[in-house]
DNA sequence: AAAATATGTCAACATGGCTGACATAAATGT
DNA sequence: ACATTTATGTCAGCCATGTTGACATATTTT
């Protein structure tokens, strides 16, 4: 995938001359150290994590907005249209092009709440569910051979990280999501 | 930013029903323990991460297309659009149009290579490298407070999950070009 | 002189965001 | 009971950013 090479020959010769001396705060306050290396990694990693799941989705005519959503389906089943449009954060229109592609392929359906019948609780089928841990399983496998190489600790010391890294303010909602569907999903230990 | 709430009430009792049984194997081998946890805080970790430079693009009428083309650029003065092309992984055309645009309003300037002269090497201007350093910052607020709040060998374990997240392929070329661009960009210790 | 390379450009198309307007059914409030 | 609010869906159109294919131009390499 993508060669990465930027020539050392000539590149850094030419360019050294005529860069503007960036040393003065750029009006954002005094000179903080910049994190390019997290910055670019994350670029990176990020890319190659979605990248697994992006070409299993394409044979299928899939996108990433579908692997999102059938995700977190599969993650919290029952859950009301609204609620995935939180998590995801696009409007309901982006949502049900998306939604309604995967209903009528058999990966997701919908069921009359039955407490309030206005809600479509969402669903994985068994084939969407086969989807979701295949994509899921790609993803774990690029986990776990990271970790591998790093030792047991790096998986709690990533967790902390990225962790620390979401909004403050959705932290808490956030770690909730994920442990409630650790027990609604994943009830087998 | 998006109200995270799959709300307890319901949604559960519904969903207990009538979820398939998930224990086989999934046409992909032994079950392996997924990593949702990983899994899914990278996913919001990275929205939020890129969610800062969004919205500050946004203003100037830039999206996240620009925004990787400003951070390359700056990072690797002097460039040949063809590295750009590699590191990116789009087509010429996708790269052609936001380039045109950032050249245009004075963000990214292109010259001659001295040595081939069909080369079009790449530079952001002072107007183009505040921006850039601006993204940068805000980027780095980020996470230096979230490594403030683990302590400082979380700076390093971050670093060292995320390349090992990375295409084993592709990461000795990642880490040469960070290394490289830390000389080439920032040469102030 | 011919071929390969670096870059740019035109045209058309796909995906997945967005806004605005409107429709329907069910729940809720007075 | 009737009015309002809520949950969801849908139509239509726009925008950003990716794609393919074809072709142009300048320059370097063979």
């Amino acid at each position: 995938m993508a060669d990465i090479n930027v020539t050392a020959k000539g590149t850094a010769v030419a360019g050294a001359a005529e860069r503007p001396a960036s040393g003065g705060a750029p009006a954002d306050g005094p000179r903080l150290e910049l994190a390019w290396d997290i910055i670019e990694l994350l670029f990176f990693a990020y890319r190659d994590f979605v990248g697994d799941p992006d070409e299993v989705l394409s044979k299928l005519g899939f996108g990433r907005a579908h692997h999102r959503v059938l995700h977190f389906v599969n993650r919290n089943p029952g859950m009301k249209v609204a609620d995935l449009l939180d998590i995801l954060n696009i409007t309901k229109q982006s949502l049900g092009r998306v939604l309604k592609q995967m209903v009528d392929q058999g990966y997701v359906l919908q069921k009359e709440g039955a407490q309030d019948r206005r809600q479509r609780l969402l669903y994985v089928t068994p084939k969407g569910e086969a989807l979701a841990l295949k994509l899921a399983g790609m993803q774990t496998a690029r986990i776990n051979r990271a970790i591998a190489e790093l030792g047991p600790a790096a998986h709690e010391s990533a967790r902390r990280f990225l962790t620390a890294m979401i909004d403050a303010d959705d932290r808490e909602a956030v770690l909730r999501l994920i442990a409630r569907a650790d027990r609604a999903a994943q009830p087998r230990s």
